[in-house]
DNA sequence: CGTCTCGTTGAGAGTTTTCAATGTAAGTGG
DNA sequence: CCACTTACATTGAAAACTCTCAACGAGACG
């Protein structure tokens, strides 16, 4: 159940056993069934999730009712309203299952106790955000200056889980296109 | 010199004297005028850099060699090409100076060192991150599913601080729209 | 005074979305 | 297992949004 999550802590630190067994004890396991939610807009953010197995996603809703996907999180990812769980404030993000999924959850409580207790989780978060933050610098850059022929292929170089295992209304919502537009640039790179 | 940066960790993390004095020791101190570089496109990123005084941006150049900015990094916010800070690759972001600034740089090794002689600082980078990944999350939200309008509108509520201090072309460029809608938008609000 | 950058405005072009229709695949309940 | 419903992908046409190009005026700077 653990072992994911263990693994990917120590591909980054090392952790001493009876670390790992406490560190065990601050997490919840949660299955979730597909399109159930982990979490609705206007809650509190209560736990960051790690996926064991599965795939979640999280995003807005506009306002004509239409998802718009922020983050995929595959197996070995965290997902979580961050604001909100950092802060309590209102999560503005919808987090649910795209398949049937295991989770272990981690309270803000939790969180902080256990990078006080196991000081060196401080730095497995530090270089977990460290290597978030490039991704999502990158993203960003993208998203404003590529056009939608470019955002596509980048994702489909760079990304070929999400492209591989999900639909294209899905890859559409994350990349912020219509649905139709992911159509035609397929259709046109087909023809080429 | 130092008193910035102190101040900013001390907001999140608690240091000793010995442990203030090691960490001055693990930065360079560096002044940039105006439009003076501090990368380029292709270099290596050597240095993380805290911002003691003054603006700098990094930004990709389109093929018409448009500067599309990324980041404004104001006194107290860090600034580099992370990917080639961290990973040693190529970096594609070019890092220059807006006003007169200056600048604590720290090396990839220095900042290494820095986290395993003061462990603390770990969390500091945990934290500071964290929040990052707030606002990038936050950005590219934004970028993906709002309007230009709103985009812009977001921007003057969310961060003043830019849009008191930064030309008009610079915002443009950061919100990846062209100046001239931004001239447009603007109009529209002032008529309305 | 001349030069350069910046912000504004208009017109036209290009890109992407929206709306509507269709066919197909997948999931659900009897 | 079949009928029914729902979701998904595709296509066309029109609308909406944003960009590009060009021109102009204002202000900063040497």
């Amino acid at each position: 159940m653990f072992d994911v999550l263990i693994i990917h802590i120590q591909q980054k630190v090392k952790l001493e056993d009876n670390q790992i067994e406490l560190l065990k004890s601050f997490f919840i396991h949660k299955k979730l069934r597909r399109k159930q939610y982990l979490l609705q807009e206007g809650e509190i953010c209560k736990n960051l999730a790690f996926v064991s197995k599965g795939i979640l996603k999280s995003y807005i809703l506009d306002e004509k009712g239409n998802e718009r996907i922020s983050l995929f999180a595959f197996e070995g990812w965290w997902i979580s309203d961050f604001n909100s769980f950092l802060n309590e404030e209102k999560a503005f993000l919808n987090i649910d299952a795209i398949e049937d999924s295991e989770l272990l959850l981690i309270s803000r409580e939790k969180y902080e106790e256990l990078t006080l207790q196991i000081p060196i989780m401080d730095r497995y978060f530090r270089i977990l955000y460290q290597n978030s933050l490039v991704t999502k610098d990158y993203r960003l850059v993208i998203s404003n200056n590529f056009t939608a022929e470019e955002k596509y292929l980048q994702l489909v170089q760079s990304n070929p889980e999400i492209t591989q295992k999900l639909s294209h209304t899905l890859i559409a919502s994350y990349l912020g296109l219509s649905p139709e537009t992911i159509s035609r640039i397929r259709k046109k790179i087909l023809l080429q």
